[in-house]
DNA sequence: AGCTAAGCGAGACGGTACGTCCAGTCTTTCG
DNA sequence: CGAAAGACTGGACGTACCGTCTCGCTTAGCT
């Protein structure tokens, strides 16, 4: 009866987002302007995504989707490391698809835009409840495929029984994520390979 | 030979900037509201820092004066941790003193102003350059406070010679970074206690 | 097709910003006080006028359609001059008009506030080219009054033939302006009354 | 018993200020930069003239007792005016007397600087009163002068007994002032002649 | 010759207004 | 009802001047 949503302003407005965000950043953001230049009224941002934040979440889900857990540039999906980890329980195995996955996200993160993005919705996650959620979520996907290589791992009997997978995965990610936030050092392939030996040196 | 500064009013500002900082975030410091509740024209906060995030460097470069390594609500002082290193270089004094400055940091970081204030900087080390190596600085100093120790351990023999020393602190510091910043999860010293074992048990 | 200005607004404003004009002059007009006393946005103050000048503009450019010539406080309209004028064309009557006439700028100018708003006036004139063609607009309505008069004397033979009707015209407003302007001097009907004798004296 | 004043400085001042007036008007005079390009402190104009106000009409007044009544450009010294009435009183030489007192007028103000700067001291007069006394002071010299020569033309027997000097006088300087403020129209010696001769012809 | 009051430069300071920028909401009219 | 257009509230930002003030130094002229 009602006139439909028009689902190519999604698309386009997305596009448009995600473009801005990494060239000028959050602030760079200008709800009026994004409009203005998709071709669009205001509102109709707004009556897709509540607020900024929102959209920019989205924006990120939509990199998230678009290239797997391991982020742009990652090559990790879904299947493909369960397929591996299933095949073969065994240390280096866990190895391997610890480092796809930690590898996939120094490539996603290591972007000085990407940086300055995720710094700022964590920022943005401890003013607004709502967006915090929507931004755990994000973060949370990778986590659940470090989470699940680990106890397949412990599973398999590559790993302690008694490993606490929680902490495992915070040195993990929280070097990577440390990296990204507080020193903006470098990251790659080999820091991604160095890491994850270090982790399970203490976790065998 | 002109008028020379108020140097009361530097502090005054500051303390008060501090304060709100603290209590109400970055966005919650409004300078026109500062400078009336110090009793200053706006002029003269402007005239000292010419924007907003020099003032909030400023603020932040004082803590690390008035507190060392362990920040705002923190403990560990320089001299206590080198003492207990030069006592004794074996493991357990190694752990002992790694989580004592680790322990330094949740309490330090856990409460959520104070993670607020840290996504805030990370956020803004991003786009200026001046306040970013400030901050850059503030956080050096407990990186360098676990460095010394990691350094003591491996050369009193508690520590593997080939450790790779940045990666350890990686692990230590970005994990309760990490907690601060992404997951939100809590702090507390049992939670230090048990990083550093397990940092620890690949370190040996 | 987008929401419409609301004219009511436009209206507050202007009726706001015009007693303040004349109360506290130029400078006394403090547009964020205005927005505030019109329960509006500075927003949309600055919307439609963009500058504070602007808005001067549009408040006496108010007055002139509100009051015909005579301006605020003034009282002689079009048609009653126009009457008198075409029922005699003799001296008396010419002088009676012309009276008329500049006795109402005595009355309207004569007030302090008008006084210095003319003086804000003639000064913002110079400057901005766009306020100063407003303004002369809104002079220039009084000095077609005069001419209309001064032109009929001559048809019907009750002024000289050869007079020059620009130069009258500067005499008897610029003595009214130089009082209003320069020597601060009162004017009222009576001294309206010997201008307009002294004038046709050497215009007969 | 104190250091003297450098009364060096002032002249600087002035004449940097009276450079600035007519180059870019009232409101392009700003004190702090006027000091600077002297290369004397701000305080050291302040002393001298406790207000810009006072400063611009000090540099108006300089104009005057630089040029005689006429103003900048004009010619007409007193002494000189005073052998010419002096000499003989008849109505030709009161004219010729008024017109050169009037052409100096004409040929002072006619300059937009100098139109922009008679507005900005008309209005500054409203406001501020004891700057107001200052340029009423300025106004009246020329004042005088007509005076002066109508005076004489009534002892002489030239102009009427009962001549009403005042209202000459407001015709007369009314009228090049009424151009100067209101209508922006040129004004050089034909017109003064013209002038002269409309006002003397109801005069005589 | 030395004391001292004032001049001087430099620039800090309080105060006040301006005009700008964005986020998010609201109000129209059209399809 | 969705969409386009854009008005509206609300609040902060940084800028610009004015006129006052406080330093420390310099200098003329009285004692």
């Amino acid at each position: 009866m009602a006139r439909p949503r028009n689902t190519e302003s999604d698309a386009l407005i997305l596009a448009a987002a995600a473009e801005t965000l990494l060239r000028s950043g959050y602030d760079g953001l200008v709800i009026d302007e994004l409009a203005r230049v998709v071709g669009v009224a205001k509102t109709t941002v707004y009556r897709r995504w509540p607020t900024k934040n929102h959209l920019v979440v989205s924006v990120i889900a939509g990199w998230q989707d678009e290239v797997g857990v391991a982020g742009p540039g990652g090559m990790v999906g879904g299947q493909a490391d369960g397929t591996i980890v299933d095949a073969a329980g065994d240390l280096a195995h866990i190895a391997t698809a610890l480092t796809a996955i930690v590898g996939g996200m120094c490539r996603a993160l290591d972007p000085a835009p990407m940086r300055r993005l995720v710094a700022e919705l964590a920022a943005a996650r401890m003013t607004d409840d709502e967006l915090g959620s929507s931004v755990d979520r994000l973060w949370a996907e990778r986590r659940a495929a470090i989470a699940a290589v680990l106890e397949r791992g412990i599973a398999s009997g590559g790993l302690r029984h008694d490993l606490d997978v929680e902490l495992a995965m915070d040195e993990l990610a929280g070097a990577v994520y440390y990296r990204v936030l507080i020193t903006g050092a470098p990251l790659d392939d080999r820091y991604a390979h160095a890491l994850v030996q270090s982790v399970l040196a203490g976790a065998r």
